[in-house]
DNA sequence: CCCCGAGTGTCCCCAAGGTCCAATAGCCCC
DNA sequence: GGGGCTATTGGACCTTGGGGACACTCGGGG
């Protein structure tokens, strides 16, 4: 059921494009390849599980250039450079900014192959863990404003009646928010309820 | 009250490790200079904030070696390589395994003194949540065999009786247990029960 | 005017947790 | 071998906290 890993290339180079798409694509790889960092730009973001074969060299936007825009955006893609004039310094800037490989050309198709599956590895994971954070996101936002603070100070492990005073309302009141969250969360126990919490990235205050 | 971060190098070369205690001392960094990897590793390992500066090349362990050796020990320490013959292959390889910065030589004290500080500040925070995670394991430790159990199930979100029937006791067994639980591991409620478990690095099965 | 978010009250039930007490089994030390 | 200690188990009793059911108020927006 998986959509199988779609893999981007972006070169100047007709040759070198065409080059890699017959390579990767002989592994089975989806392949769609672009002549700048602007056409790939102008791509609608992939939604599954996916990485970039980014040239390091190009006219126009470059390939460091395009992997910074990219970061900036919350556009998450591992990059594998590739380069023909690859110098330490540019390898470890670009390592530093978290791309999953660096090859310096000419490489093995093994090198390569082995690059491109680790990084739609490690993408595959990050969008399992994003989905279940979006799917939380989501459902904290069908609370109401008062329910997510009730939300809030729930997790951190305060009694109804603290709640109640903190809020400056009756713990009567704190209990019907609080069994709306735990319906609209879809948590059985303050265990879960913490837990979908933290998987929603909420940094607990009062720690 | 921080101990003062602490600056490792490791050179073969004399004259190197002169000049990068120099420049690395007058930044206001404790130095500690080996001439060898295996030198280094007879040293007891820090447990303040640290960083280790290390050569490439060097005979006998080089320093790819050294980090790959400090890395199967749990000796967690933010590495910066300085080289005079670095290519991209080794830099990119350092840099997969985890090393901080890579730089070649020459390079600006500037870009030396930013490295490490980089490296540092990474360390400190490091050993913070590292702390913070062996103070909890340590509470675990003193948990009966029986109380871990119990443990587990309460930070799943089980009752307990629902405990109880799992183990096979009566609930209040379990109650006893729990409320042990709660003193041992200093938990003022489940909501705080559920949060030591993860940052003890207790992934809960029934998710 | 109706719906929704928010607040509140009253009963009632069940879960959690504490107190006092007690028993059994394994272990270490004298 | 006896005494003390810990882990584990269990019972009776009581208090507090959490949560469901049902009813009512109030203000704002469509």
């Amino acid at each position: 059921m998986a959509a199988a890993p779609v893999v981007f290339v972006v070169d100047d180079d007709p040759s070198v494009r065409k080059s890699l798409a017959r390579v990767v694509g002989a592994a089975g790889y989806p392949v769609e390849v672009f002549a700048s960092a602007g056409e790939f730009l102008r791509r609608p973001p992939s939604d599954g599980p996916c990485c970039l074969v980014l040239d390091v060299r190009m006219p126009g936007i470059t390939g460091p250039e395009l992997q910074k825009t990219l970061a900036k955006a919350v556009h998450r893609i591992p990059v594998v450079f590739i380069t023909g004039h690859g110098d330490v310094a540019m390898s470890v800037t670009a390592m530093k900014a978290g791309a999953q490989d660096f090859l310096t050309k000419p490489f093995s198709r093994r090198d390569l192959l082995a690059a491109i599956e680790r990084a739609v590895d490690k993408d595959a994971r990050a969008l399992g863990s994003e989905a279940r954070t979006a799917e939380i996101q989501a459902r904290v936002m069908t609370l109401t404003p008062r329910e997510r603070e009730v939300f809030a100070l729930v997790v951190t492990g305060l009694l109804n009646k603290q709640i109640a005073s903190e809020l400056g309302v009756v713990e009567k009141t704190v209990k019907v928010h609080r069994a709306r969250v735990m319906e609209k969360m879809r948590a059985g126990s303050v265990a879960e309820l913490v837990r979908l919490a933290g998987d929603a990235g909420v940094v607990v205050a009062g720690a």
